[in-house]
RNA sequence: GGCGCUUUCGUCUAGCGGCUAGGACACAUGCCUCUCACGCAUGGAACACGGGUUCGAUUCCCGUAGGCGCUACCA
């Protein structure tokens, strides 16, 4: 194991959109593959026939290629270990199953799933296992005989894995240690469903893991429990001395209450739990997902990589390569982390501010377009420049909130007034109440004319004529030129918007004013 | 219920026997200021509890309590 080549795997099952804990899982595996020189693996896990949900595959590919998390081998990929979508290795699965038969380590069963649920009801705490599977339907009580009659019969079964009890099966955990479980918990799990002629998780992962030679299995917490039952197949299959180690990586939980993250998480509290929009082909519901919320890929990369491990100092803010030089599997933490999503807001508004502000006046004008309003990302890109610093107000559950601009998305409600004349001035809005008393009107008539006469539209030139009339007139013109241009007590720098607008814009915004509020 | 994992500010976490327990997000205050801000500065805020081990425990061990997961012919 020392001088092999790492090897691990993603293995999502196209159940349905990728869930954000699965990103980071695929993430760490990534990070894991790339410092090691190794090769990351994208397996389908369709075991389970009747929850396939078509568009899903995609789906999970065009989100990694989306975060820029590539993959090696695998669907779609190629590779020369496949095929790597399970559904389509029905006859390896089976010829390992038999092996196992064949050594006496599994058996044949056929009890129903209405039998089983049946005795569980009458049962407490029923369990399939040294206890209890003499008096079940199987091939241990029925005979050799019987069991093939009742095959040739055309009578389903599953075929199980015979636990011995009363073992302690230690695990290696890389993030946990040794964990200890006695096989005397374990059940004899169905390894394999005649029905559909395919194996449950435990034994396709087991096989694929050994097939594909893989080194290092990274997955979730959710997957400790039944580690010592794929240890125990490993040394069944007598694998145990290429069995890959293991790391169960902390769940992501609520970001209040109790539980692990859920769909419903963000639908109430305003954040995705998907890496894209997700349509649902069953129900036509839609759920937004982080790119379409105006998530930058690396934000999401980096802000998913700091839930569960740090790079031990104080830096926040790493690159995908920084992260594949500094991650290290034994410093994961091993408690789950609560979804901190604002957090993640955070992170997408410093990825956001290194963006130029060109790049991002270009994402606003086809913000804006959609708005149907037509601008040029260089103009666009002046209002970022004036406006990226601003706060937004936005709606939570305990009332209205403050943030940051961290969206390029966020402009848009900030900045209006760029492209829109006020049409109406409240007169109980606090601001336009400070700003704007008697005499107001006639002085601003007086910066009117003195704007009139100025030829150099821009700050420079607006200044060399404005500075010098605030200074001699002792007005004060910003508050209530504020009003005029943008109707309330908001906005970037007076010379600045003025300049933008425009001397023609600028006049006829403060002539409405002068006659509206007088 | 059984089994396993886990427990440092509100949140993410640093710490790996001796520290004024550090950082970030969030929050509050001040400065700046033409509005709202940004920025800068400052501040409040944590070792779940009880036993051990030790000269000394946030750190090691054992309990208790909380949290999380698993307990399917789902992954």
């Amino acid at each position: 194991m020392i001088n092999t080549q790492v090897r691990v795997r993603f293995a999502p099952s196209p159940t349905g959109p990728l869930h954000i804990g699965g990103v980071r899982t695929a993430l760490y595996n990534y990070l894991f593959a790339r410092q090691h020189g190794g090769k990351l693996i994208f397996r389908i896990e369709d075991t389970d026939s009747n929850r396939f949900v078509p568009g899903a595959e995609d789906y999970i590919l065009e989100a990694f290629r989306w975060l820029g998390i590539q993959f090696d081998e695998g669907v779609s990929f190629g590779g020369d270990d496949g095929p790597y979508r399970q559904s389509e290795r029905r006859d390896i699965y089976k010829q390992y199953v038999q092996q196992l038969l064949d050594a006496g380590r599994a058996y044949i069963a056929f009890d129903t799933a209405e039998e089983l649920n049946a005795k569980r009801e009458a049962v407490q705490n029923f369990q399939y296992d040294a206890s209890t599977r003499m008096q079940m339907r199987n091939e241990l009580t029925l005979g050799k005989e019987e069991t093939e009659r009742l095959i040739a019969g055309g009578e389903p079964y599953v075929v199980r894995f015979l636990i011995e009890p009363g073992e302690d099966v230690h695990v290696d955990d890389i993030i946990r240690g040794d964990v200890c479980i006695n096989s005397s918990i374990l059940d004899d799990k169905v390894l394999w469903k005649s029905a559909d002629q395919l194996p449950t998780y435990h034994l396709a992962n087991i096989v694929d893991d050994h097939l594909m030679r893989i080194t290092h299995v990274i997955r979730g917490e959710e997957w400790l429990p039944s580690a010592p039952l794929h240890v125990l197949l490993y040394r069944a299959f007598g694998w145990e001395d290429t069995m890959p180690r293991f790391a169960h990586l902390p769940l992501l939980l609520k970001p209040d209450g109790k539980g692990k993250l859920s769909k419903r998480d963000g639908d109430r509290l305003g954040f995705p739990v998907f890496p894209l929009e997700w349509h649902d082909p069953k129900t036509g519901d839609v759920s937004t997902g982080y790119r379409e919320s105006g998530y930058l890929p690396e934000a999401v990369v980096n802000f998913l990589a700091l839930l569960g491990w740090n790079p031990g100092d104080d830096q926040e803010l790493l690159s995908l390569d920084e992260l594949v030089e500094k991650f290290r599997l034994e410093k994961c933490s091993k408690n789950g982390a609560r979804f901190d999503y604002v957090k993640g807001q955070w992170f997408n508004r410093e990825y956001l501010l290194r963006h130029t502000d060109l790049e991002l006046g270009g994402e606003f004008a086809k913000l804006l377009s959609r708005e149907g309003i037509e601008v040029t990302a260089e103009r666009a890109a002046e209002v970022v420049a004036l406006m990226k610093t601003k706060v937004i107000e936005y709606q939570t559950k305990d009332g209205p909130k403050k943030r940051n601009v961290s969206f390029v998305s966020d402009l848009w409600p900030l900045c209006r007034f760029f492209f829109f004349a006020p049409q109406s001035f409240d007169a109980n809005d606090k601001f336009v109440k400070k700003s704007w008393r008697e005499g107001t009107a006639a002085e601003m008539q007086q910066l009117h004319d003195v704007l009139a006469t100025v030829e150099d539209f821009s700050v420079e030139g607006q200044k060399a004529v404005v500075d010098p009339w605030v200074e001699q007139s002792g007005i004060k013109p910003w508050n209530a030129w504020r009003v005029c241009l943008v109707g309330e007590g908001q906005g970037p720098d007076m010379y600045a918007l003025s300049a933008f607008l425009g001397k023609e814009e600028v006049l006829r915004r403060m002539e409405f004013a002068i006659a509206t509020l007088k």
